[in-house]
DNA sequence: TCTTAGCACTCTCAGGATGAGAGTGCTAAA
DNA sequence: TTTAGCACTCTCATCCTGAGAGTGCTAAGA
């Protein structure tokens, strides 16, 4: 695990080993990499760089006599150090950003555009949440008698989201003084966020106070971090991989990959909240045990003041860093774009 | 492929190569049958019933000289005529109802539920359907001005379901006008459909003209069958089933639950649209080549004038029907109550 | 007429043996 | 420092083989 650094020559191996078993799935041998990549030196001499770096961390050998695969610290190495900024070639952006341009839709289908594009570009799963306002701030209010004391409340945040909830009254109120009481809070209330419009609750009457503390609490419960809904997408890509050929092993990833709670935990702990930038998460790095074979290349997109909302791909770690990177970058910022554009005038 | 119908003795020998051939996912033999189940008849009196069932399409030899395997009208003849009404344990029962009662949160929430339940239930693969109101009425527009010519159109239905909607107009309009035309359409259309609402379309000015096309639309769209998001659970039960072990056929089954278009068709086309009473749906019928592996169990669940949605679950035609049909019939009845419940007082 | 014991035959599948191929580390020479 | 050469190791696809399970058929029994 020492961090001593590589010879240029030797940074050229791990690039070629790293390139090489993304490529191939198997273990890569100093002989393979001299007759298939012209470098002029010697198979010996590799194989001296290889047991250099094996001792140092950044390879490994699955069993004595057989080639060097990449350890943790060697992918983060490569994707550190040698792979450059990569991007998607113009062509394949064209057509991405044709088909984001052909959809005129709501929200859920952006989220499907962008994990299916997601999916076939890094030929992994893709992740992508549905954008939630970062700070939950009121704007408008509406209240709808059905029958009784049943009430529904349509919530509309700044935005543009809008949530509905059923409301049980302690009494039955005519539609009119519910308008009223709606006009009175939205007037009220009109920008504040949670502790805003509690602040502002003393100034209502009885069934004003009781919607006024509906409406904080619901506030306040879209300011933790929910991440809103997970669209998945190729997920049957994972399954191509070699390494998750055993059932065992597809079965796992499949059930990490349905497991709500994990992925949630991910995306809040391994994204800065800053939007922009592509973050690697290689192995769990460390922190989830359960993710140790595999990687997550994950962006934040939308905009500060507007929505956020999380997307990535999810594959072996033997996945294709470069492709995976340029893909989730291109996707996150065509997705910022949306959301602005929708928000905005 | 005849219908001639089976003696009592075959039906009892069918019943338990069904049977067996579900635990054991191996071709059924007569030996092993007359060791396991103490019917009084010899193995070689089983092997001309089985002969005979054979020759008549309900069962398969793999090759000569192995057991047998149902067919699919072995399938659908067990299903229809041998299974009898089966049900969940009671205790099973009270556990799904406990959960559905500890949960007092939003639809999206009673779907998650819904599938895991499903699938872990019936141990393959599930679907739910979020509910969409059965015909699309007309009780509410709320019109938000954001900046510019761009609006936030607010569309409540009857049921309760709101949808938002940005609208450009064609030329800038103050939230003055805007709440005021919003109240006209309100008032004229409240409780019409789509035509209803086109109907009184000549009354409005430009501006109301302008919102009532776009509200018909959308209730238009929504009438056309289109089944809301579709939620998954339980993928990784599928891989767990031995005739997906290999990497290819499991593959495939992934592609099939991944690929929305086919499930809606399936959804739409397989089930009746009432509600109440389970279709099984073996090997696509015929009608799905794509399907001929798995059989899926489906239900409606909601109530007619409220909303209606879609759940059963997708697996290997070798699947436990007992236990799927039972649990996605006492779910949908869950559900169904639910529904009614939320909408109405 | 229906059932069953017996038999010869078939087919699969797990387990073991084997040899080619790829890779390694080490040593000694350039 | 690099490299050619060598002896050694480990995997993996392939082949072989025998046990086990199953079948159909025939002839005898109820």
């Amino acid at each position: 695990m020492s961090t001593e650094s590589l010879t240029e020559r030797q940074e050229t191996v791990l690039a070629l080993v790293v390139h090489e078993y993304i490529e191939g799935a198997r273990p890569v041998g100093s002989k393979r990499l001299v007759n298939r990549y012209s470098l002029g030196i010697s198979s010996a001499t590799v194989r001296n760089d290889m047991a250099f770096m094996t001792e140092a961390g950044y390879l490994r050998q699955p069993h004595t006599s057989a080639g060097r695969v990449p350890t943790e610290q060697g992918y983060r190495y490569f994707v550190a150090r040698l792979l450059g900024d990569t991007e998607l070639p113009q062509s394949e952006k064209r057509l991405i950003s044709h088909q984001f341009h052909q959809m005129r839709g709501d929200v859920d289908e952006w989220v499907r555009l962008a994990a299916s594009v997601l999916a076939s570009q890094s030929r992994v799963a893709s992740l992508v949440t549905t954008p939630l306002p970062d700070r939950t701030v009121f704007k408008h209010l509406e209240l709808i008698g059905t029958q009784g004391r049943q009430v529904l409340m349509v919530l509309v945040l700044e935005g543009g989201d809008v949530r509905q909830q059923m409301l049980t009254l302690s009494e039955p109120i005519g539609q009119a003084q519910l308008r009223q009481t709606a006009e009175r809070l939205t007037g009220a209330c009109a920008g504040q966020d949670a502790n805003g419009v509690r602040a502002q609750s003393s100034r209502f009457g009885t069934l004003g106070k009781e919607i006024a503390a509906v409406v904080s609490e619901s506030l306040e419960r879209a300011d933790e971090f929910s991440s809103g809904e997970i669209h998945r997408d190729g997920l049957a890509n994972v399954l191509s991989q070699p390494e998750f050929s055993d059932t065992e092993s597809g079965r796992d990833a499949l059930r990490l990959l349905e497991e709500r709670s994990l992925l949630e935990e991910v995306l809040a702990k391994a994204l800065s909240p800053t939007i922009g930038g592509v973050q690697v998460v290689i192995g769990g790095e460390g922190a989830w045990e359960e993710l140790k074979d595999f990687s997550m290349v994950l962006a934040r997109y939308g905009a500060a003041g507007y929505a956020i909302g999380t997307l990535g791909v999810f594959g072996p770690k033997r996945m294709s860093y470069g492709r995976s990177i340029s893909a989730v970058r291109y996707v996150a910022g065509l997705m910022s774009n949306l959301v602005v554009e929708a928000f905005d005038a």
